[in-house]
RNA sequence: GCCCCUGUAGCUCAGUGGAUCAGAGCAGCGGCCUCCGGAGCCGUGUGCGCGAGUUCGAGUCUCGCCAGGGGUACCA
């Protein structure tokens, strides 16, 4: 358990016992909750429930906080409880207990920092998922260091998790990008076939058309005009997932599921959740097109599903993006059943969210279950100039490209140190000038130090074999201790609020307080009187390095022996 | 017009469901290498966009305003 609930359950005690005491009326129990203080001073963890039962309790708060304090049975975790004006009981962790989490954290080894949950959820994170029709830009990366962090983090949680990726290969985009790459193919077959006005001008098209024509020859111009450029668009989207699955993996994003969005209407699902729909009457034909009645249901406008025959010939490209979304959440949440799905959109996605949650209701499934984290804009700038960002004309600066210049885990880094809801700017002069000073290599270098400090005592013949965590009372040494225990509680907050940025900040602080201990108390000492001390402290630097490992794999960031 | 996000130190940003909230990193300045990695440590800071409101108490909640970004298609 977690000694933030262990301490609520003091609390819950305290209030009892100094009810039956006479010390405080009766009142109905309230909701207890025990809280991080800000200053060292006000100890380890703090309560301001007196503040917020003075009214129940009618008395004044600073009087309820004593007699809360004066009650909260004995526990040895705890070392002083204090009531403190205005109204708050403060509680400061006992050296001893401090000292004995070191072999409790090595127990638990590269497990430390899991939770066990009240229910076990299976959780789906669905995320990156951008359109399959040309490299991978900053902000899909964005997107991507979010997802998978998201989902280790639940994991960490105790949940079940499963990681997806959904494959936009049934939109007009499809058509669009088949246009191009056949206008390459033709190209590249000496005809003079002109690329669409509004086409994809990437050179990787370009290379496409010139790969199939020397493979394929003129098959394709032998067929049909559409039949080719679906059969096109088809082989340049493989050809393209494929690249995103190996840029991803580059950032060490890794997917257990790859869903196909054309298969939602192939096999049926949204026939059967536009059936649901129809059934409450929220289906209507207008113009030729079939229309969700979102307007019926409070949303400010009505919705095409399925486009008009008129304006749009081929069948792949008439259901539209909510059509698709209405089939996913379906199969999400009822025929694969997961307790939650977890969507990870860019800003320019925030209008579907009301439509989404309005069909998943719709569809008789608890909106709840849906949980979509949107995250703002990446401005990509390069010596203060904003760098444009069209899959287009092509004119972008690859994931891929960044990878190369600042390293994977400063990227993976950087682009979760920030809370979602901000928008990031990106200098990639900045950012590869930076990489030295990255916060990133600080963390590491934690890391790196202490599996140095391990090495040093296996050469020089000392280990931590019997060590004695009661030896270790330094206050750099307890300020470490309390720092590794953070770890389950950022894992409970990251992934209640579903915001990995949390993680980062803590992995700067824990090396921050290591690299102090580090400069204040020397581990393996020659001297032979200090053996002991040295055994224990060698325990305690061993946790120090699983705690910190745990939260850079966390972040899908390397924690390196040596830099 | 309407909807969403943001505005905190020179810069980039943290700050849980109000109280014991003004913080970190970088940049700058000044110190610290005679046993473990100086990619480090220690010191140094008159800042919460503006104005009201709610409250015992407001970066934090409510409303209005200003500024920046995004959305508002039979595109995805």
């Amino acid at each position: 358990m977690l000694i933030k609930n262990q301490l609520a359950e003091l609390v819950k005690q305290a209030i009892a016992r100094a009810q039956t005491a006479g010390a405080l009326p009766a009142f109905p129990a309230p909701a207890v909750f025990v809280e991080r203080p800000q200053k060292k001073e006000w100890g380890d963890f703090s309560t301001a429930l007196p503040l917020k039962l003075a009214r129940a309790a009618q008395r004044a708060p600073l009087q309820i906080a004593q007699a809360l304090a004066a009650h909260v049975p004995p526990d040895d975790a705890v070392g002083r409880v204090e009531a403190r004006a205005p109204g708050f009981v403060n509680f400061t962790l006992s050296d001893a207990w401090l000292a004995r989490q070191v072999d409790a954290i090595l127990a638990e080894g590269a497990r430390f920092g899991n939770l066990q949950p009240e229910r076990r959820l299976k959780i789906q994170v669905e995320h990156v998922s951008v359109n399959p029709t040309g490299p991978m830009h900053v902000g899909s990366g964005r997107n991507g260091a979010i997802g998978d962090t998201l989902a280790n983090i639940l994991q960490a949680a105790g949940h079940d998790v499963q990681r997806e990726f959904y494959i936009n290969d049934n939109g007009s985009q499809v058509r669009h990008f088949g246009e191009s790459i056949f206008a390459r193919y033709a190209q590249a077959l000496g005809r003079d076939e002109k690329l669409p006005a509004d086409g994809y001008q990437g050179g990787y098209v370009v290379e496409m058309g010139k790969h199939w024509a020397q493979q394929h020859g003129d098959r394709f111009l032998k067929m049909s005009r559409d039949q080719a450029v679906r059969e096109l668009g088809r082989l340049g989207i493989d050809v393209v997932v494929a690249s995103l699955r190996e840029t991803l993996l580059r950032m060490n994003v890794r997917f257990d599921t790859w869903l196909s969005e054309r298969s939602l209407h192939e096999d049926g699902t949204f026939a059967q959740a536009l059936k649901i729909l129809q059934d409450q009457g929220l289906v209507f034909e207008k113009d030729g097109a079939t229309w969700f009645a979102a307007q019926a249901l409070g949303e400010a406008k009505d919705e095409v599903l399925i486009r008009s025959p008129q304006v749009i010939a081929e069948p792949d490209e008439r259901p539209t993006y909510l059509a698709s979304d209405i089939a996913y959440v379906w199969n999400k949440l009822a025929l694969r059943e997961f307790d939650r799905a977890i969507y990870v959109w860019g800003a320019d996605h925030h209008g579907d969210v009301a439509r989404l949650l309005a069909a998943t209701r719709v569809l008789g499934l608890d909106e709840k279950r849906v949980r979509i984290v949107i995250y703002q804009f990446v401005t990509l700038r390069r010596g203060g100039e904003a760098v444009r960002m069209s899959k287009r004309t092509g004119e972008f600066v690859t994931l891929d490209e960044l990878i190369e210049e600042v390293g994977p885990d400063a990227v993976r880094f950087m682009l979760i140190t920030q809370s979602a809801n901000s928008t990031l700017d990106f200098d990639l002069d900045v950012a590869v000038k930076q990489s030295e000073e990255n916060p990133v290599y600080y963390v590491q270098y934690a890391h790196a130090r202490i599996a140095s400090i391990l090495k040093k005592a296996a050469e020089s013949g000392v280990s931590s074999a019997g060590g004695d965590v009661a030896l270790l009372t330094h206050p750099a040494e307890l300020e470490l201790i309390r720092a590794m225990l953070r770890l389950p509680e950022i894992i409970e907050l990251a992934a209640t609020k579903l915001e990995p940025h949390h993680l980062p900040h803590y992995g700067i602080e824990l090396a921050g307080i290591f690299h102090s201990f580090y400069k204040q108390c020397r581990v393996v000492s020659s001297d032979p009187a200090d053996a002991a001390l040295t055994r224990a402290r060698l325990k305690l630097v061993a946790a120090a390095q699983h705690t910190l490992a745990r939260t850079l794999n966390l972040m899908g960031v390397r924690a390196p022996e040596t830099m």
